[in-house]
DNA sequence: CTAGTGACTGTTT
DNA sequence: AAAACAGCCACTA
């Protein structure tokens, strides 16, 4: 089981119209402190994957920008916008809201 | 083996 | 509030 794997196991546990940050993948994952490695993992991730990476926002609920200055980003946002998750004014999602509680199903919000 | 790189995060300026 | 710093470590060359 490489690390990678291990990454994309919590993140395909993500349930739609909930996001998880990158500290907390690791921490799932049993990676602790390695938030870094979860962004490697994923920007390493091949299109068509059964991945929901849109799922994972940084650590202030915000779409992280990637090298290169892809797309991407914004096609992130929409896909998470088309789940039910709402960004406020600052392209910022509320995460007291929407943040994903692997022991809390789907309570209230 | 070493060195460079990066979808991050918490602390300190 | 924003930017800089410093840990973090898998992967590639």
């Amino acid at each position: 089981m490489s690390t990678y794997a291990q990454v994309y196991a919590v993140v395909r546990r993500i349930p739609e119209g909930r996001v998880a940050t990158y500290g907390q993948v690791a921490a799932l994952a049993g990676l602790p402190r390695q938030a870094r490695q979860v962004g490697y993992a994923l920007a390493a991730l091949a299109d068509g994957s059964d991945v929901p990476w849109q799922r994972v926002v940084n650590a202030l609920g915000e779409v992280s920008r990637r090298a290169g200055g892809t797309a991407w980003e914004h096609i992130q946002r929409a896909l998470l916008e088309s789940e039910g998750v709402v960004f406020d004014a600052a392209g910022r999602i509320d995460l007291d809201r929407f943040a994903w509680r692997p022991d809390r199903q789907n309570d209230t919000l």
